[in-house]
DNA sequence: ACCTATGTTGATAC
DNA sequence: GGTATCAACATAGG
């Protein structure tokens, strides 16, 4: 799920649910999702505290609150946000409850990381795979401008070097932060750009159409709740064909990640 | 049963 | 330093 849109609509939920609201327990046994941090350490820094604002950067979160502490949450590859009984990309009318995930086998549920606030609500990151991640005062240092609001100029001198082939450029959260394995084919798609051209040799002009195409995508799925609600990305499993042209699309690895691709229109 | 795939990241090696 | 590969996690599906 989580790419930059998705991880913007959690950011959102916390933004709208979340702040304002007291601290008065934390769960933070799971020492994996919580490593470096021992069991109690994040408790300890967050407990009475209350929520002020929710920041985001690519996919990386960070909520401030009225302590010194700085709350890191990551969503990883299959993690949520839940706030209440709500979680991030709920369709309205479908609630998502414990449900079925409260049984034995998960005492806990997939919640890896829970808030519970003095009101009686709580915040949870959910996460089947473990491989979201919660931290304290979290290092932002390594991240790229956000893909969102990155500007031409900026996106010109980041993306537009190296040998390796452009998805890998702006899949690099380094170079450019937010972008992942499906926002990219659906940007490349969108700029008619072959995923392995290196990205040192794009023109500025292709720089550019790429720049703008990536913000347009990531907008709307900002605006419709995800990067399924992309063209091509739906495309690949309904029929595997180009949804302008017919062309069957091709599929390889690039950038170690599966990739798919218009062999007509993308050059 | 066994193998592959999956929205990410980080460590490691060349 | 830039690039490529593999491992970390857990589940779903052929």
């Amino acid at each position: 799920m989580p790419e930059l849109p998705e991880v913007e609509r959690a950011r959102a939920l916390i933004a709208d649910r979340a702040l304002g609201r007291r601290i008065e327990t934390v769960d933070d046994r799971d020492e994996w999702v919580c490593r470096p941090h021992a069991p109690g350490e994040i408790a300890h820094a967050l407990t009475g505290a209350t929520l002020t604002q929710a920041h985001r950067r690519g996919k990386t979160m960070w909520v401030q609150t009225d302590a010194d502490a700085v709350l890191g949450l990551h969503l990883g590859m299959a993690g949520r946000i839940v706030v209440d009984a709500a979680a991030d990309g709920d369709r309205p009318g479908r609630g998502e409850g414990d449900g079925d995930q409260s049984g034995e086998a998960h005492p806990r549920g997939w919640d890896r990381f829970t808030l519970r606030f003095a009101d009686g609500g709580r915040l949870a990151l959910r996460d089947k795979r473990r491989l979201g991640r919660v931290r304290l005062d979290p290092d932002l240092s390594d991240l790229g401008p956000d893909a969102a609001e990155v500007g031409r100029e900026a996106f010109r001198r980041a993306v537009g070097s190296g040998t390796a082939p452009v998805k890998a450029r702006i899949m690099d959260q380094s170079v450019i932060a937010g972008v992942g394995n499906l926002l990219a084919d659906e940007t490349l798609w969108r700029a008619r750009l072959h995923p392995m051209r290196p990205a040192g040799e794009l023109t500025a002009g292709e720089l550019d159409q790429l720049r703008r195409e990536l913000r347009a995508a990531t907008r709307s799925a900002i605006r419709r709740g995800g990067v399924h609600t992309g063209e091509l990305i739906p495309a690949r499993r309904r029929d595997g064909a180009c949804p302008h042209c017919g062309t069957p699309l091709e599929r390889a690895t690039v950038g170690g990640r599966t990739t798919w691709w218009c062999p007509e229109e993308q050059r």
